[in-house]
DNA sequence: GTCTATAGGCCGATAGAC
DNA sequence: GTCTATCGGCCTATAGAC
């Protein structure tokens, strides 16, 4: 995911504190209110070092943001190709879904994402594919197992994997990244997730 | 809604001059990437005009964007009493939420409170009461008629309006909030809501 | 209330020494 | 590559004249 990170293994110290500092700083604050002083400050490292690793501020911003995609195996063993009981798999799904949605790392992405899409056109798109659409692939090929299985009842499999995650994405996920609400408990995402499953069984399961 | 505007009817124009542009900008380019000249110049308004109607960037900036609500009259008939086509009902609702939502002007607004709301507090908490807070009130408040009239089968009327606005957030909405789609035709929307009322109905119809 | 002019500082970016 | 020192400019905010 991350490819230049194998250009720079070990091999620039400066560089890994400036990415560090910058990825932080950006995610925390956004584009407007960061500071090439202060990343160079976070970094402790000149602005002159800065200037030598990258370009300019807006490359420094597009090149820490784009890729920055799921660096958790939020996936692993989350499409199990053999089902017993279907809701305690969907619930399990959501929760780790809703779960990643409402970390702070991918709420700050997601925010910084939003507001910058439009002056920088990338790195929506990036959001985009490494986040939602991946998600949605995944889930629309593991549909077509469960199909087989005949488990499921649906017609359009692309519809079923976006209203699955749109129903996710709750009033609870809602209010948090508008920063109302703390960081729901465990019980408030079951119920928000077991809510979700139950309304998409209704109009997708067998 | 905007309480403050009694306080200046039409006696101050340049005040007038102040708030149109600071709004235009802000929408449009969020809190950070906007700078006093800016508003000034747009203003055509000395700076210390602007100092002198407000106290500060921050204050501007708040003073702005909070209620800041639906001046649109989005609900005017938008909840019919008298229902004998219930999938048309809520197809025409979800139409007319959905286009709203799609607006630039709403779309920046969601932008800037997303982004915003860690250092604005107010500003996340006044989008959500005067946004999807009161749209979900007013739809918990007709499904009570709906449910009288036994055209729903609605156990918890909360979580039916939460799931039917989170349908409505679908990918074609995610997709145009991250700048990566233009505004989507007419067919799309409708297809996209169609689908939305499919499982909702198949939910919670009776 | 409104202007011009400017204070004082931080901005992004660079020159030059090592 | 890395530093110190600094450029010219724009920033928020204000002083003082009218």
């Amino acid at each position: 995911m991350d490819i230049s990170a194998e250009f720079v293994p070990e091999g620039s110290p400066k560089r890994r504190q400036i990415q560090v500092a910058a990825e932080q700083l950006f995610l925390a604050h956004g584009y407007g209110a960061v500071s090439m002083d202060q990343v160079a400050r976070t970094a402790s490292v000149s602005k002159a070092t800065l200037y030598a690793h990258f370009a300019s501020k807006e490359a420094l911003f597009a090149t820490i943001m784009q890729d920055k995609g799921l660096e958790t195996p939020l996936y692993e063993g989350m499409f199990p190709e053999q089902v017993d009981d279907l809701r305690a798999v969907l619930e399990s799904m959501g929760t780790r879904l809703l779960r990643f949605m409402l970390r702070e790392r991918t709420l700050s992405l997601y925010r910084v994402a939003l507001a910058e899409a439009a002056r920088f056109p990338e790195l929506g798109r990036t959001f985009y594919a490494n986040g939602p659409c991946t998600m949605r692939e995944r889930f629309i090929a593991w549909l077509g197992v469960m199909d087989q299985s005949g488990l499921v009842q649906v017609d359009d499999r692309d519809i079923a994997a976006e209203q699955f995650m749109a129903l996710m994405r709750s009033d609870v996920f809602l209010r948090r990244s508008l920063s109302i609400d703390p960081l729901p408990t465990d019980e408030e995402i079951e119920r928000s997730v077991r809510a979700a499953v139950d309304t998409w069984l209704r109009a997708f399961g067998r």
